[in-house]
DNA sequence: GAAGATTGAGAGTTCAATCTTC
DNA sequence: GAAGATTGAACTCTCAATCTTC
């Protein structure tokens, strides 16, 4: 997760500083604002796969695994994965293909249309699926230190910076 | 930058509510504050990396660069750059020879310590640095469609974020 | 011709191993 | 022995090209 060093100041915080002094106030605060969500994200993957990692799960998969066990028939078409996890379509066949190799989910044709493949998750990968769900959920989601009102914010904040740049209708 | 398609309602509400359903209200507000940042992450990583095509960087190349033209001698040891950027050693190495064969930056032995290297911006890395931030603050940074306020919302929150996971003092 | 999926190329990341120098 | 830097292995991601099926 990067050099381990801990630095006496915030290095974004520095940035911003740089940037101030180079003329770019009106830019700063943005500036600021996208190389934090750059260096919470490091973090944050790197706490979730530090807790996937006894299950020979990464975040990348663990969100295939989590989206196949919420579904009714518990399969899904490749390409709607790609959708709904907003990921390319090579990322989700990647994703796919390990964990099949893994024993987690299979991949069948798709009974009406011959070009599509449908990923389905198989009992043992729902079983691994809810164990380090709880686990993420213990040691990541439920302990971020936020408050219930920080963590809406934060949410809010970032929905509408999706919304902003298309993502979301 | 992931799949095209828009989807009638947020994959990540949908996320939350599914959380919620299957009995994890705790931690279904942190889950999906952390796929927020992770799906923030990808859409702005993403924009930066197309304004700075055309100048042939990405944002990692950009970070080192922007780091190089704001030290007072405009070199500084390969280490010092993996703490500030708190990315690992080898992404610096990376990052710093591809720089180098752009001839945007140099490598140069340092003169006391002989186990360290120094990377120092040319007059073409500099040039380019600055032109290429005045691109992406106007594309980027000062358009995240975000006020003053929420910005610094933005920025509070996840500073407390990486707060609580250790990352700043 | 378009859509769905896969594959390969090119970048970036991290970690562990290695080499040199302190 | 520890520190600084580099290298190689293993992952992930995206995009473009390709193949098959609609």
């Amino acid at each position: 997760m990067g050099s381990n060093e801990q630095l006496p100041f915030d290095p974004i915080a520095e940035a911003r500083r740089q940037w101030v002094t180079h003329g770019w106030e009106a830019s700063a605060a943005g500036m600021a604002a996208v190389t934090s969500v750059v260096r919470a994200h490091q973090l944050l993957v790197s706490r979730v796969d530090k807790v996937l990692a006894p299950y020979q799960l990464t975040f990348s998969r663990f969100e295939v695994l989590m989206l196949l066990s919420f579904t009714r028939r518990a399969s899904m078409a490749m390409g709607r994965m790609s959708t709904r996890l907003q990921v390319a379509p090579g990322s989700v066949t990647n994703a796919v293909a390990r964990l099949e190799r893994q024993g987690l989910v299979t991949r069948t044709a798709h009974p009406t249309d011959g070009r599509a493949t449908l990923a389905e998750i198989t009992p043992e990968g729902r079983r691994l699926a809810f164990e380090a769900a709880a686990e993420v959920n213990a040691a990541v989601f439920s302990s971020l230190g936020l408050d219930g009102a920080e963590l809406a914010e934060l949410f809010r904040l970032l929905g509408k910076l999706r919304r902003q740049a298309g993502d979301i209708v």
